[in-house]
DNA sequence: ATGAAAGCGCTAACAG
DNA sequence: CTGTTAGCGCTTTCAT
C-alpha cells in the first residue's frame, strides 16, 4: 500500500540530469538553465515530489523544529486554560515560516533532565521556547547555559538570554491599585507558590501598591498558595482559621480568585460588597462567573506570536534589538469588586 | 560557545575501535566483546555522547515521533478547553515510548493540503493522530486513504481505519433521557454544525432518546449552532424569535449551554426552574457556573492515552484487536436540572 | 569478535 | 551550465 518514496534521484533520472542539477534547479538557483530548471520542476510536480527532510536536516544541521518545552509540575502551564493561546501564537508563527513545533514535557523530575538533554543534543530541534518552572529548577540553568538557541518565556536573573515576559509587578499593582481607589484598604493576597518567579513578582507588585500609599504591608494578609481553584478556596479558609479581617482580596491567578470567591459565597460573604476580588491571567471562565471577575489579562497568544518570531529571527542570524521583551498587561474591570461594570 | 557535537565517530576513535563496533556495542548486541562493550560505554557516557537522532532517523527511515494534526477552523479543538487534556494524554503515553510529539495546524484551507502532504510524505512522523474536522474535509480522505498510519479520534464511515472515539450518540442519550426523567417533555436542541460528524452523532441520540418514549421529534425545537457561547445565546434567541416553547435543553458542548443559560437568565428564566439545561464535554467551567451544569463527561485524557498506545503498538507492527476503540461517556448531575445536585 | 564499506536523501564545493 | 564527488551520522551486511 504505501509507495515507495519519490526521492531527488528519482527526479533527476527521469529529468535526465544529475541529483546536484536537480537540487539546484528545485532551489531555483539562476546557474541553472532555465529550460534544464523548468524540465525538473516538470517533472518533479508530475510526480509529486516532497523533499525528504530528514536528510535535508542531516545534512544541514538544522532541522527548522522549535521546541516548546515546559516543566509538568503540578501547577503547570500545560493544565492551565490558558496555555492554548500561548501554542496558537506559537503555532501562528511557525507555519508562516514553515517550521515545525515539536511540544515536550516529562512528568517526573527524574525524566526531565534526560528529556532536556536529548532536545539539546539531539538537534531534533534547532532552538527552544521554554516556560518557566521553578526557580529552584537546576534544569532551567542548564539549557540556558549550554548556549542553545532559548527563548525564555519569563524574567530571567541574568541578561544575557532572550526573553518575552509579561509585567508581572504591573499588573499587580494596576490591581491592587484599582481596589485601593474603591476604598479597600484591608487588602488580602493568596500568592502562588513562592518559588515560582511569577509568585514572587506578583506579590511585590502588590507591597509596591501599598507601599505607594503609605500602607504597612501585614503578612498576615498574605497566604501563600498554588494556584489551583482548591488552593484558593484552602487561603480563604486559613485567613478565617486565623481571624484575619479583608474587604478585598488580590489572588495571584483566576483559578485561585475564583475558588475563593466561592468559598467566601458559600460562607456566606458577598462578593464584591463583603469583599471585593481580582484575579489574574483573564481566562474564559473568569467572565463568565457570578459575579463576573475583575482580572488581569495577559496577551498570551501575542506572547507566543513574539517568542516564536524571536527565535526565528535568532536562527536566521537576524539581529535582534531586544533581549528582554516586556509586554504590557491589562486591567480588566468586571463586576467582583463592585466598580462599574465592563465585559 | 555552541560546542561540536560528540559523533559516533569520536567514540569510536577514542575507545579504539571502529564506528561499526562502537554502534553494536551501545547497542547491546551480544556479538561484541562485554570489555570492548564496556570500553566503547565509558567513552560514551564521559563525552556525554547522544546519538544524533536525524543521522538515525535517515538510516532507520522512522523517526520516533508521531504528529497531532487539527484542522485550525473556527470551531476547532485547538480552542476547546479540554484540547489541553487531549494532549496530555498522548504526551504521557510518548514519554513512556521515548516518541516524540509534533504539533500541527494550519489557518487556512489552502494551506492545509500542503502541510498534511509535508508530514505525509515528508517521512518527519511516522504516524498522526487526526482530530476530526468536518465531514466535507477533503484532505482527511486523502490521508486517510494515503495509507499512513493514523488514528482517527472520531467515528469513520468506513472500517478500514482505527479510531479512538466517543460514544456521542450515547452520551447525548443520557443526557436527553435524564431530562425526560425529571419530567421535562419539551426538550430544545441546540446542535453543533451539522457538517461536523459529532453534531449529527448528538442530534441522533437526542432523537432516539425521543423515539424511546414514543414523543414526536419537533424540528422546530432544533437549533444548529457553532459550538461558542455566543452561538448558545444567539439559539436562544431564535427560539424566543419564532415563540417556540420549550421547558429543557440540551446542547451539544459546554460552551453553548452556558451561553444558553446566561441568555435565558438575562431574559428573567431560572435554570433549571423555567428551563433544565445538560451541556457536553464537562469542561471545568461547567462545575463553576451558577447554577452548575449537568453535562456529560468525555474522559479525554484516557482518550489520548488508547490513541497514542495504538498508535505506537501499529507502527511496532504489533497486532491491534480492535480497529475501533469506544470510550464510555458519563452524565454528570449538578444542578442545572433540578435534579440532585452532585459536584 | 571486529572492521571495512555501503548507503539512507540531500546539498555544496569543485571541475569541467 | 552541468556532472562528479564527498559527506552529514548512523546502522548493517559482509568479510576477515
Amino acid at each position: 500500500m504505501h509507495k515507495r518514496h519519490i526521492t531527488l534521484k528519482d527526479i533527476a533520472r527521469i529529468a535526465g540530469v544529475s541529483t546536484a542539477t536537480a537540487s539546484l534547479a528545485l532551489s531555483g538557483d539562476p546557474r541553472v538553465n532555465v529550460k534544464t530548471r523548468q524540465t525538473v520542476e516538470e517533472v518533479a510536480r508530475r510526480l509529486q515530489y516532497v523533499p525528504n527532510e530528514i536528510g535535508r536536516s542531516l545534512r544541514a544541521k538544522k532541522t527548522e523544529t522549535i521546541a516548546l518545552i515546559f516543566p509538568n509540575t503540578p501547577h503547570n502551564a500545560f493544565t492551565h486554560p490558558y496555555f492554548v493561546q500561548l501554542l496558537e501564537g506559537i503555532s501562528e508563527v511557525l507555519v508562516q515560516h514553515s517550521f515545525h513545533l515539536l511540544v515536550s514535557t516529562s512528568h517526573n523530575e527524574t525524566d526531565e533532565s534526560a528529556a532536556y538533554d536529548k532536545i539539546l543534543r539531539n538537534r531534533r530541534a534547532d532552538g527552544i521556547i521554554l516556560w518557566p518552572a521553578s526557580i529552584k529548577d537546576r534544569n532551567i540553568s542548564k539549557i540556558v547555559e549550554s548556549g542553545f538557541p532559548i527563548v525564555y518565556l519569563g524574567k530571567w536573573h541574568h541578561d544575557e538570554i532572550f526573553t518575552v515576559e509579561r509585567n508581572e509587578q504591573g499588573g499587580a499593582r494596576l490591581a491592587v491599585e484599582h481596589l485601593l481607589k474603591l476604598g479597600r484598604n484591608r487588602i488580602a493576597h493568596i500568592s502562588g507558590p513562592l518559588d515560582f518567579q511569577v509568585s514572587i513578582d506578583r506579590l511585590e507588585g502588590y507591597r509596591q501598591a501599598l507601599a505607594d500609599r503609605k500602607l504597612i504591608y501585614d503578612p498576615a494578609l498574605v497566604v501563600e498558595s498554588d494556584f489551583t481553584l482548591e488552593g484558593g478556596a484552602a487561603a480563604v479558609r486559613k485567613l478565617a482559621e486565623h481571624g484575619v479581617a479583608y474587604d478585598a482580596m488580590f489572588a495571584a491567578n483566576d483559578l485561585m480568585a475564583i475558588g475563593a470567591m466561592r468559598e467566601l459565597q458559600a460562607a456566606g460573604r458577598s462578593v464584591p460588597r463583603d469583599v471585593a476580588i481580582v484575579g489574574c491571567d483573564n481566562i474564559e471562565m473568569a467572565s463568565l462567573m457570578t459575579p463576573t471577575l475583575t482580572t488581569i489579562s495577559h496577551p498570551l497568544r501575542l506572547i507566543g506570536n513574539l517568542a516564536a518570531e524571536k527565535l526565528i529571527a535568532v536562527l536566521n542570524r537576524q539581529e535582534v534589538d531586544e533581549m528582554r521583551t516586556v509586554v504590557p498587561t491589562q486591567l480588566i474591570v468586571r463586576e467582583s469588586c463592585g466598580g462599574q461594570a465592563t465585559s
